[in-house]
DNA sequence: CGGGAGAGTGAGTGTACAGTCACTCTCATG
DNA sequence: CATGAGAGTGACTGTACACTCACTCTCCCG
């Protein structure tokens, strides 16, 4: 095979392969090689982008939320309501659009299953850190409706993670109610 | 070694070391031969005790949900008011009492990890369904309150496995305040 | 006392996986 | 064309783990 790629450009690949492999597998439920396979290159290539499997999961999470800050902004800018709960709202409806792929949702499940590594936890609050600052200033909404948003978040995530939106019972609707298409 | 039990008592005590187990490591993360170490026995009985680690997990689970719902039973009936939403606030509190060490909560938070497994996922189901009818039928409040209650009890978990409680900055306030005490 | 049921284990087996290393191949430059 | 930097890999190592099996030991019942 010949030189196709830079070390630069061929990190981000990997990152994104590494993405959709620990969103399926968890981190100790995928091997480099899940990823290396996905990224078509080989396992032992891997280590040398990545120093060790931690830091690969370390890229993945860190690309994850550099995409759900995007989605957020995006959202917030297509509001047109732009009163602080307007916004807030409309970033809810963006990010229940980009997890309906279930990839970056199973992704941040994972990471808060493996937090106790302090480098994945880390990250994991670097990321929280992020998208609640920035829900707060970009929305200007009170602190309890940007707490409300971020726990509505999480319930969003369980309803996906247990699959009980394909439950067709009525405690399954009590926690499904309005929350928009986990599809 | 004598014989010190039957398989019938042995098998709850086994249970509930692979919660503490389970708890610390994750499914993945956890060997029969963790679990059959804190409950002092070989890892080999373990295997005639339950027929495989998945069933061990489930197993545990079932524990897990179990004892929660004798809390909220129990919180539930010591509310002075016994009004909807004054005993699903007392179920709270005695739900944040509960996870104060942390077991039964990442417990729950692997499970959710896990739930692509399908008997993992069918026990973590199963679990939510008697949470959410319990609170449901218990409090009589409505179902916004019901499903808010279990929203901020998703939350209350992202805190504590992140670790967001022992962040003092303002983003991380935004996030914990008022959720009872994770110590 | 003989035997059988059930508690409990030691010693394996097969496999899978994180990480390493010596190596090749390509290509840009002097 | 020589060389060297960097892309990329095959083959390996050491270890860890789910699960199995043949076995022992104890105690109860006839």
């Amino acid at each position: 095979m010949s030189t196709l790629s830079t070390a630069e450009l061929r990190m981000p690949v990997v990152a994104a392969s590494a993405v959709r492999e620990f969103a399926r597998g968890g981190y100790h439920g995928t091997t480099i090689a899940d990823v290396a396979r996905d990224a078509r290159i080989s396992p032992a290539y891997v280590f040398k982008l990545f120093p060790s499997k931690e830091r690969l999961f370390v890229a993945a999470l860190d690309d994850c939320f550099e995409r759900i800050l995007e989605t957020l902004a995006a959202g917030a800018d297509a509001a047109a309501d732009q009163g602080p709960d307007a916004v807030l709202d409309a970033m809810g409806g963006a990010y229940a659009e980009l997890i309906s792929d279930r990839t970056l949702l199973l992704l941040q499940v994972h990471a808060q299953s493996v937090a106790d590594i302090p480098e994945i936890g880390q990250a994991l609050r670097a990321g929280l850190k992020r998208v609640t600052r920035f829900a707060k200033t970009r929305s200007g909404a009170s602190d309890s409706a940007v707490q409300r948003f971020v726990a509505y978040g999480q319930l969003c995530h369980l309803i996906v993670t247990a699959g009980i939106d394909t439950v067709p019972d009525e405690w399954a609707t009590i926690l499904s109610h309005g929350i928009r298409h986990p599809a």
